[in-house]
DNA sequence: AACATATCAGACAGATCTGTACTTTTGATT
DNA sequence: AATCAAAAGTACAGATCTGTCTGATATGTT
């Protein structure tokens, strides 16, 4: 059996995922894991801590995903970035995908100044900053720029794909990032 | 004194704007709207017929807004495509801007079979027809592929606006919508 | 003036939520 | 076998939410 830690914050990420955050009350995460509410109590003291250990979590599941595909392929100058857009569409595009999870956190919890909040739009901008270190890589001169708007597709693509689950957006996300990109090159 | 239902709308409008929709009770909604709760549920049987009221009056504004400015501007062929960049970007960008109403409503009811959810999907399509309309009018061939990703850029912009504001999601969105539009004709 | 209708005002039921407290059970180590 | 910490199990406080119900007040019409 794994341990405690890991059960509590693997059935909270399955219950945030599929019915949201604000839905999944303590109780239910509780019973989905077998744990005794005292226990989550002792490794979590609040669901606010609860739910960011849950975003980064997440964020990170994903930057090792990426990283460890990326340096499979050894893609070299402006091919990783092509690459980087194969492997974005692949994400949104599983049937487990819900959306991103720092989006969800943050239209459920729109106070500024709520951690849950600040948790989500840092890892936002994280994820312009990986995506800008990937286009410099690439020798894109305005790495920032085009990381921005990638976000933006790739975001969007994401919002999209979760309302209509395969409505194709993934991949028509993809194919807007290539028209972009190749304007930066 | 404006109508009754106009004021609960007003009132609800304001606090799902900028509270978010479960944060906001109807006890706080009466309370800013200054009626009573007895009249509330004479003119909205439920809360869930309120927000999908709310969403509603939300997509009309805004395509009546988006209409207006388009027919003023007369502009033909594919000039409107670019027109309508702008106009897009000018909605995202004004400081009242909280993030696309539908995308907010989606996240805090995630069930499928909400009613909430199903209006939210609804009019997540209807803006894609909406853009696949004014794209046959610009005589692009495949209008509704092109439609499909201005609707990934804008909501995404949205989306990154929304989180950071002030960031010029906005703008770089405007840009790269520029691109993708450029590269169809 | 009398009546009908709309609205206000607020108490209340019933459900739900987070977080705390307290006792019992389990399990490993010595 | 005795001990001790971890975890289970559960009851509960206090807050909040939607929706209902009842009665007071205001407004306008005949």
């Amino acid at each position: 059996m794994k341990n405690v830690r890991e059960r509590i914050l693997e059935a909270a990420t399955d219950l945030f995922d599929t019915r949201g955050i604000n839905a999944s009350g303590i109780d239910l995460i509780i019973a989905q894991s077998g744990i005794a509410k005292s226990s989550l109590y002792k490794y979590f003291p609040s669901k606010n801590q609860l739910i960011v250990e849950y975003l980064k979590e997440k964020s990170t599941r994903f930057y090792s995903w990426l990283n460890i595909k990326l340096e499979t392929k050894k893609a070299t100058s402006a091919e990783i970035l092509f690459e980087l857009c194969e492997l974005l569409e692949q994400w949104i595009s599983t049937t487990e995908f819900q959306g991103l999870p720092f989006h969800i956190a943050s239209v459920e919890f729109p106070d500024p100044t709520h951690p849950v909040n600040n948790c989500s739009v840092e890892l936002s901008k994280e994820l312009q900053n990986y995506l800008a270190d990937i286009a410099k890589v690439a020798g894109v001169k305005d790495a920032y720029a085009l990381a921005q708007q990638l976000a933006i597709i790739f975001e969007g693509g994401a919002m999209l794909e979760r309302l209509s689950p395969g409505s194709g957006a993934a991949k028509k996300a993809k194919s807007a990032a290539i028209t972009l990109i190749k304007s930066y090159l």
